[in-house]
DNA sequence: AACGCCTATGACCAGCCGGTCATTTCTACC
DNA sequence: GGTAGAAATGACCGGCTGGTCATAGGCGTT
């Protein structure tokens, strides 16, 4: 699973650990990660944390920009096979109601591993460091070609408008679905949808209008009978 | 000027100093701030750059922390100015038009504060210090207060859809802005837009493309004549 | 019990940090 | 030139950092 792209690669000592201080490990330093950023995290903190030796860390990762390296590598592939699974199961299905789909997945993502989604928010915009462009381009390029894919089977079967330019589809949809996953995470970047006060359906509803107002920016001229007054 | 909310305040010290000399030094700590964020910002390099002794900034500013507040609130205060100016200017235009500037004076302001704008992205998600949360919650506010504006008036003048949830329609008009404000300041956030490498002319026809989006989703069913066959 | 191999440990290192402050340098007025 | 007050300085401090490594401990095999 997960099928990292080896750009860290921890030790052997640490693949042959015990599953569950193994998980133990990689759960601590995505907090660490997350709470503080690279620069701000602290390995001492994260041992001390984890109430192992410090020089273990180092036998497993070799460096604190290794560990970071393995740590985010890990979170994005988590995040990119469930994109694959929702692209899969919803193979059949109109772009609309794979962007749903999708948006649910990603609420789902943040709910499950809320950690997570906020470590990949701070490398996003973190700089001065060797792997962040490598890890970064990987990661949007993940998102870029899932978005890309929903919208050229859209364009082929026509739920989507003659004239549209697929290079800007994507942007809107990434725009509007990061966004939309920001403003469910992050409590001070939702500006007014009180999303995060929500119930399920709440969200479910909010989530309908957003693809509502997709369709209608992407979607058809006329999409049914409902042009004019019938 | 750029009426900073007083939430760091300089010295008079600084207040005093050559022009040529403030500057010199805010815009060498914003360079640094952009450049590593908070924790990874060092004053002993700011200064070693700077060419002046560590005890300056200090008799400055008294700690780091109120250095980059200051900063902030300066950055944050020169983007409010530049919002309020557009605000007036386009007064009686149509919302949509509005948005159109909106989207200009933001790449304008991209171009004249490369570093300032990095900087706000990378307070955005940056955590674990005093701070961040009352600069953020007033920047944000400030942003959602200058949308909420736009789509107020346009829905009295029956510019935007009767139906429409105002809520969502600022939370969509910032996902928007935002996103392609990203992808014009930062190259691998532009996911197919390819804004940076484009010119003024492409630049413009980008956001005429998106405030065209915008409108099918937010304006009225039938804009103009061309509803059905007329 | 003795051996070999792997793992865990934490004292230790050099280096940088934010922050202090006694001292020097500058400047303006007489 | 003298002097008073403001501004600039950089050596210095305690503390924490990423990273090292000699040592100790665990454990299966003989």
């Amino acid at each position: 699973m997960t099928n990292s792209s080896a750009i860290a690669t921890p030790s052997e000592t640490f693949a042959r650990l015990e599953p569950s201080k193994r998980d133990a490990v990689l759960d601590a330093a995505v907090t660490e990660f997350a709470a503080h950023g690279y620069a701000g995290a602290s390995i001492s903190r994260l041992t001390r944390t984890l109430g192992i030796a410090k020089g273990s860390v180092f036998q497993y990762f070799g460096s604190k920009q290794r560990l970071f390296g393995f740590v985010f590598d890990h979170a994005a592939g988590l995040f990119a096979d469930r994109l694959r699974q929702v692209r899969d199961t919803t193979r059949d299905a109109d772009v609309f109601e794979r962007v749903r789909a999708t948006l649910q997945a990603g609420t789902e993502f943040v709910d499950t591993h809320p950690r997570l989604y906020r470590l990949y928010l701070k490398v996003l915009f973190q700089e001065g460091w060797p792997l962040r462009e490598a890890l970064l381009v990987q990661a949007r390029h993940t998102s870029a070609r899932y978005l890309r894919g929903l919208v050229n089977t859209g364009r082929e079967r026509g739920e989507l408008r003659s004239d549209l330019d697929p290079d800007f589809a994507v942007h809107l949809l990434d725009a509007a679905l990061d966004r939309f996953l920001q403003a469910y995470a992050l409590p001070y970047m939702d500006t007014g949808l009180h999303l995060h006060a929500a119930g399920p359906d709440t969200l479910a509803q909010r989530m309908e209008q957003l693809v509502d107002a997709l369709k209608r920016s992407l979607g058809p001229d006329n999409p049914e009978g409902s042009q004019c007054s019938t």
